[in-house]
DNA sequence: TTGAAAGCGCTAACAG
DNA sequence: CTGTTAGCGCTTTCAA
């Protein structure tokens, strides 16, 4: 596969290999005349470095190891794009694995990702195996946790309290004067950040006077087909639901729909709203009132912490933890 | 980082590193009592091994370098899914990179993918720069191009033709009596893909007697709120049109919220169609008659393709060209 | 600023 | 079925 080495571009700018490997590492440490005969020589013999080589040597990688519990889900794309982007620029590679909701999955990916030396990992959310920490921690490998906050980190973490999003999305609901509150969601079970949102509606709803607050939840993933089923069974079990909150706005979406075909008036006599702000929330009809996650930002803290974290490898590790918040987009279905 | 070796396994299973390498690479020409050992050691010591070593003294790695336009992407993320799914099981790795629709810098990733020396390069669709398509051909690296057939192709490809796709969106209208028919479009320019379904549809209606058929487009990537201001637009420039093929489920997602909102019955008065299936469309109202691309199937094929590669490295390359076809999805918004 | 030398941890003939 | 022996292509002290 490989045919050209830097023993060849070394030969060809008449130097050394050491010298042409440190003017790929350390450009400034090679004089003006040999870097550009180095670049001449790489130009001629079309020469494209063996990673594998110089992680093995190196005994690290340029590879940074995600673990997204699934790319099909618009809030994890995108902070993937984003690391992808800013990781790209320092030349860091991103090995991407997912976990498909089964966190038992999780310590098999780990094991494999550090069998690349990875100069990072970034894992979704806090609940990890002891033996994933383990394996973490005897690697000694930047680990960033994303997408949650809370207790504990294991080194830095991105991201915000679903609980916080949870009290926001009731505190805006009885703001409204809804007293009859319902959060509907999909897959409770496996997504513990959704089932965190659940809880922190319901507490802080049930904290206000003569307000009731329910959850019902469907095992299947969140779809819009699921929240139109999950509202049938909502208008079935509490009639008198004024107010409901969805785990995502795909749910919310079934629901607008649902209300449509059966008469029910947003937000005369119900109130929606969802979270994820995705494509489609601000043109629906009524548009969709909801919780925007900064999946983007996330992606960007997360990447500007692991090149921090690479640039100062010798020096004390600090342990970040960044508070990226969300924001509340007050819409028509409230 | 990597502390514990083959040679601590072979060590403590009191065995040769090489029976041990074996052991990883063709288990079964161990025997049992030495795979148990080895199991054992491995277990003791919680080894982990180091890819990249393997990969340099093998010349080639169990990467398999994905690029896509956007993970983002609905279609692409089901894909990636699959083939990550599919060469997992495998022990190959993904190396995902996006270009976000800038062919311009395909070639730099192509160049970076083959840095690691992959098993195989996957690539989304036909049109590649020069110097991209020389790289890969003098790197002899199995290519796999998805989600798009037509020629020429580079090795393996795996896909549908979408020509075909806006075909059948105009007989489908044609068929259900309309006659002023429009092609909504986002990003035309860059979505070349989209591009040649417009093309087709244009095409296909324009062959049949008395029926017009113009094609739309905005700039920006789909969402629904283009698809409303498409409609709009469309509603003002031929107030006669009585079908409407969209480039996507996002445009015909806005193009139905803003039917509903303009009193624009549909089917009634003006069919809609989409394409992809994307979550919401069975579940909208009307349900979205749409066009599902099988992007699930073609990871899985994809997958299929360089795993059948891999097993034959030293047999003639099949050139194989797989045509998953797509499939029409009648509902009421037709 | 550049070069020489010694591996990094593993695979791949080949021999036994 | 198992062991011996050379590297794979690069980085990294250490000297010059």
């Amino acid at each position: 596969m490989q045919r050209v080495t830097i023993m060849d571009v070394a030969a060809r700018a008449e130097l050394s290999p050491s010298t042409v490997s440190l003017y790929f590492r350390k450009p400034d440490a090679v004089s003006a005349a040999a870097s550009e005969a180095i670049a001449r020589a790489i130009e001629a013999l079309d020469y494209v470095p063996n990673l594998m080589a110089g992680g093995l040597a190196a005994a690290s990688s340029r590879v940074v190891s995600i673990i997204v519990p699934s790319v099909r889900n618009a809030f994890f794309a995108e902070t993937v794009t984003a690391l992808q982007d800013e990781l790209g620029k320092q030349r860091l590679q991103v090995m991407l694995s997912h976990t498909e909701y089964k966190e038992h999955d999780e310590e098999n990916l780990v094991r494999t990702a550090l069998s690349w030396a990875p100069a990072a990992v970034v894992l979704t959310g806090l609940s990890h195996s002891a033996a994933t920490r383990r394996l973490l921690r005897d690697s000694k490998v930047p680990v960033v946790e994303i997408w949650e906050l809370g207790s504990p980190t294991m080194d830095m973490a991105v991201g915000f309290h679903h609980d916080q999003v949870g009290h926001a999305a009731a505190s805006h609901l009885l703001q409204r004067g809804r007293k009859r509150l319902l959060f509907l969601g999909a897959r409770l079970h496996e997504d513990r950040r959704a089932a965190r949102r659940a809880q922190g509606f319901v507490e802080a709803a049930r904290n206000a006077p003569d307000v009731t607050a329910e959850i019902i939840q469907h095992p299947a993933p969140a779809s819009a087909e699921v929240g139109a089923m999950l509202l049938g069974e909502a208008l079935h079990r509490f009639p008198n639901v004024d107010g409901i909150a969805c785990s995502n706005d795909h749910i919310a979406l079934g629901v607008i729909f649902e209300c449509q075909r059966s008469g029910v008036a947003i937000p005369e006599r119900l109130s929606v709203m969802g979270f994820g702000d995705l494509s489609f929330s601000a043109a629906a009809n009524p548009s969709l009132t909801t919780i925007r996650p900064p999946g983007d930002l996330i992606g960007k803290e997360a990447a500007r912490l692991i090149i921090a974290r690479l640039a100062h490898l010798g020096a004390e590790p600090e342990q970040a933890v960044i508070d990226t918040r969300f924001t509340l987009l007050h819409r028509q279905s409230s």
